[in-house]
DNA sequence: CACATTCTTGACCAAATGGTCAAGATCATT
DNA sequence: AATGATCTTGACCATTTGGTCAAGAATGTG
């Protein structure tokens, strides 16, 4: 991996590739411990540079903390985005799921960081959770909509549906520590995340009036 | 209300009443902020009292916070603890839902100091997890095992069930500012909570092959 | 090579933090 | 009322916090 331009003979990495290093290690720590509990000091540790370098970089850690959220924000809107209503619910749901899960093993810090803002009231989010996050969960809920006026799925509330498969995955990686506990696991590795894919899909899909064979384990 | 001995002609609340008061403005606090997050004096002015009083009720900032996450801990089990496994599966986890949402709707702080602690990676309830909570949910997921067994309900993994239900009521006390954006409504009220039980016993029933009727909103 | 620009960093600072302490207020008991 | 125990609190402290700054190192460009 090499920076932007092809740098000659140089053992400091570039600019990009340093705060990309700082925004990284500010993700873990913002999701472990929330905004306030969060110390440029450990961002520094966990990036490898002097603090000051940080201010070089980030303005200030509130400056910091919003860079943070707006990755998250963007590789949250990935999934689920392009829904054609004419597909199949059930491909459709279980690729969403699927995905959602793969996120939450691939990257649990930024949900945690998500869940952090939440919890704690969304004082950086409330405009986007009235404005895009609303507009993007209506285009789902209305194909969700014509789904059961077609009588393709069973009728149920779209929003809290969205809500019940946001809330089962991101448990994954926001309560990780507890799933692992109580499943007697080390780690969740892609064995427990198939696993567990596959309970929610065929479970969410039975919820959903779109199960395929009647008895599964 | 008066304090534990009827006390004369005083206008002081009792030291038990302020240690209580200390406590409920505690749980707030760490609610919102998590552990580290948490400022000793945003506690005392919630409480009204001095900062130096909180230090005579409670030694320090983590005995403050163990105290909460045992009080947490303890309004955590009452739910889903008596279960009789001559009992209708529907019925059990019909109530267990809604006890379980009405919780987080009377006391959102409480779930939200759990999630924090778990998403900070349980450092204080990791042993927690591993006795008493993975005893708990061995005592239910037997009796699930046993509707099973018996073909009372679809065999689906009972840990996972549990994992689910928890995630779904839960996140309407942890989101709960994003679901109420996301639904249009300015508050998690009485009505809010009822449609979303609904919902998710309706739901959740039907992925455990225990919906009595096939269609509903 | 010169030289301005970009980037890094050790030393430092004002403010905030968890916590202390001793003086005072209130209480229960005699 | 006297007294010892319990409880409250204003003033204070050592440490940590986010953030600054100026000196220096590396880099691109003429």
């Amino acid at each position: 991996m090499v920076s932007t331009e092809a740098r000659s003979i140089s053992n400091r990495p570039s600019s990009d590739a340093i705060a990309q290093r700082i925004l990284a290690s500010a993700k873990d720590e913002f999701a472990q411990f929330g905004y306030e509990g969060a110390r440029m000091q450990r961002v520094a540790d966990r990036a490898g540079v002097p603090k000051p370098n940080i201010h070089y970089h980030y303005k200030s850690k509130r400056r910091l903390y919003l860079a943070v959220l707006e990755t998250t924000i963007e590789s949250w809107n990935r999934a689920f985005d392009d829904v054609d209503p004419e597909a199949n619910p059930a491909e459709v749901l279980e690729a969403f799921i699927r995905d959602k899960l793969s996120q939450a093993q691939q990257d649990p810090a930024a949900s945690r960081v998500f869940a952090n803002e939440m919890i704690q009231g969304a004082p950086n989010l409330n405009t986007y959770l009235h404005t895009d996050m609303q507009a993007w969960l209506q285009t789902r809920t209305a194909v969700i909509r014509q789904w059961m006026d077609q009588n393709k799925m069973q009728k149920v509330d779209p929003e809290r549906l969205i809500f019940l498969i946001w809330a089962a995955t991101q448990h994954y990686a926001d309560f990780q520590v507890q799933a692992l506990a109580l499943l007697n696991r080390a780690q969740f590795n892609e064995q427990v995340a198939t696993e567990t894919a596959d309970f929610l899909v065929s479970f969410i899909l039975r919820g959903c009036g779109l199960s395929s064979e009647s008895t599964n384990t």
